[in-house]
DNA sequence: AGCGAGCCCTGCGCGC
DNA sequence: TGCGCGCAGGGCTCGC
């Protein structure tokens, strides 16, 4: 369950249960689920077993479960890639099709469970990974206060519902760059969490076309696209994230409801909700865009020379 | 430096 | 029925 809002339902599914946990075995189904895990760090599963995990954090589509210990300090890190969930299971449930690691979690005085890393297009991966301290400072995402982030997520920017996201660093950059604005949003360098669902989404509310450049955009422009994303996300999080099909659920295995709220991905050939124009897919870096061509027009091709 | 292409994968729905 | 194709919520690396 891909994007910001659905990594959000994850880490709130799995607060209570991994907050202090200590984790017993750790099967290891298929060894590609780990193409992130560092290496020199030890094996994944010696690294874990008997490890004592804190409560889970978040920045952007990186979640990761920091590991109590002494010396430098190391997180179980997730992403989940297009396809991938963490569920918590009975111990009598049997690993369902397409689990590729099942951590079995001893929450203090409750009973034990399972942590089921399942993903069908491998895209997803689990890794321990160290903890470095944070550029700026702050918490290193959603859900701790220490400064501390994984290092392989230290490279992207804070997301959009993160109060120490540095709007006007935002702003900058996307002026100072003549590519599209939903590039822009898909940077996970500039801001972070945002994918092709909830770009197609939030630039359809900000009106603007997925090819006007950041350069011919103003501030207050930047900051309504800004407030549009945080606007959709957040509706969506209330609905439980989006899920076309059962690959997006949360960590029981519910889906969320937030695709009957979509108003442009998916609904090419359907009116616009704002102006009934017939909605567009065109096609934008190896997948697609959605847009209502009125709503979003496409800007003027600037003349060369 | 920025950007497009290719790659990492599995599986589904569609047209032929 | 079977096969090939296009498509899918992401992201890293490599060239130009």
């Amino acid at each position: 369950m891909p994007e910001l809002p659905e990594v959000e339902v994850v880490r709130l599914g799995l607060e209570p249960a991994v907050a202090g946990a200590r984790v017993g075995d750790v099967e290891l189904h298929e060894p590609r689920s780990l193409r992130r895990h560092v290496r020199e760090l030890g094996d994944f599963e010696t690294l874990l077993r008997g490890a004592r995990l804190s409560a889970p954090v978040r920045r952007g589509k990186f979640l990761w479960l920091p590991i109590e210990r002494s010396g430098p300090p190391l997180a179980l890190l997730a992403h989940l890639g297009m396809s991938g969930q963490l569920l918590l299971r009975s111990v009598d449930r049997q690993a369902q099709p397409r689990t590729r690691v099942r951590i079995l979690l001893q929450p203090a005085g409750r009973p034990e469970l399972f942590l089921d890393f399942v993903d069908q297009r491998m895209f997803g991966s689990l890794a321990v990974d160290r903890l470095v301290p944070t550029d700026d400072g702050a918490p290193g995402g959603l859900g701790s206060a220490r400064p501390l982030v994984p290092a392989q997520a230290a490279h992207i920017a804070r997301d959009p519902l993160d109060p120490a996201f540095d709007e006007e660093r935002f702003i900058r950059r996307v002026r100072a760059s003549r590519s599209g604005v939903k590039r822009a949003l898909l940077d996970q360098r500039l801001v972070s969490g945002i994918g092709n669902i909830y770009a197609d989404e939030a630039l359809w509310a900000a009106g603007l076309h997925y090819e006007r450049p950041g350069s011919a955009l103003s501030r207050a422009q930047l900051l309504r696209l800004l407030t549009a994303v945080r606007e959709v996300m957040l509706r969506a999080l209330a609905e439980g994230g989006t899920s076309f099909d059962a690959q997006y659920v949360n960590v029981n295995g519910a889906s969320g409801y937030f695709s009957r709220s979509l108003t442009v991905y998916g609904r090419q050939g359907l009116p616009c909700a704002r102006c009934g124009t017939v909605l567009r897919r065109e096609p934008f870096m190896n997948r697609s865009s959605h847009l209502c061509p009125r709503c979003q027009p496409r800007p003027r091709a600037r003349r060369s020379g």
